[in-house]
DNA sequence: CGTCGCATTGATACTTAAGCTCAACAACGG
DNA sequence: CCGTTGTTGAGCTTAAGTATCAATGCGACG
């Protein structure tokens, strides 16, 4: 019962240092199955300071370990990324839920319209916003 | 040389009130061909008050005459819809020149990746960052 | 195993973006 | 022209993230 052993060794293969505050954040995001905000995840954490949940999550977000989820209001939510590779979200809107997936056809079709542009890809992103098979499954309608 | 005539109407159509304020705005943004933020707009409109603008971008989202794009370092900028209809943004990192596109297949295959998922679909984004052609033109490399 | 350099931390102040409030105002129908 | 009701705007409040800087402690190296 580790604490997130994997996260962690691709903190120090990368050179950064493994302090206990890192190890708190990777352990609190291991603990966590739904998206959370830098505040949920602060307001867990009271001996972190919330400058250094901000510094670790942006650090985790350059490792892949943890991805954005930008909201459809605009909000912005945080997950453990489980595949650590690059993928786009399907949001719950109802239960918040984020669920990755990827697609090669998308991505395909993305870089074709780049093309089509004469637009140099860079990187993109998509969102997809509505409800989740378990909320259709209880829900009204 | 009336202000933004279409526009305008839209918002007479819709039920709202056309005031001077608004008018002001829709102005503005008839006259602006860059992304712009909420701030960049409320500098050029001095005699109208922030809320306002906010309040009146907003409104004019919900009527898809203006709409959100969403940057790769997470700002935001909005820009007039030249469609007024659901589209796609390729955005430049360069010059920051968003160019809108639309792809049936590129929706279809959002929507497929939704019904796998067993997802009812409510809406979606899809933002590509790179270089545009005339940024590439110029440009190195 | 001690120690030293430098990355890291944390309390707090600051910044920027955006939303809220509510009394005053004005569009437009009658 | 008047009244109703949607709209406005100055400033307050919140949220999200950053800057500062002295104190701390990780871990390399001897």
């Amino acid at each position: 019962m580790s604490t997130a052993p994997d996260s962690a060794d691709r903190l120090e293969v990368t050179g950064y240092r493994l302090t206990a505050p890192r190890r708190a954040v990777l352990d609190a995001i291991a603990h966590t199955n739904r998206p959370f905000t830098i505040e949920e995840l602060s307001d867990r954490l009271p001996n972190i300071g919330r400058a250094t949940v901000f510094r670790t999550i942006k650090l985790l977000q350059e490792l892949e370990i943890v991805c954005r989820v930008p909201l459809e209001d605009g909000g912005v939510r945080y997950e453990r990324s489980r595949s650590g590779r690059h993928h786009h979200h399907l949001i719950c809107s109802e239960c918040g839920s984020v669920t990755e997936f990827n697609d090669p056809s998308l991505d395909a079709s993305i870089e074709e319209n780049a093309t089509l542009a004469g637009f140099e890809l860079d990187g993109h992103s998509a969102e997809l916003y509505g409800r989740c098979a378990s909320c259709r499954g209880g829900g009204a309608l």
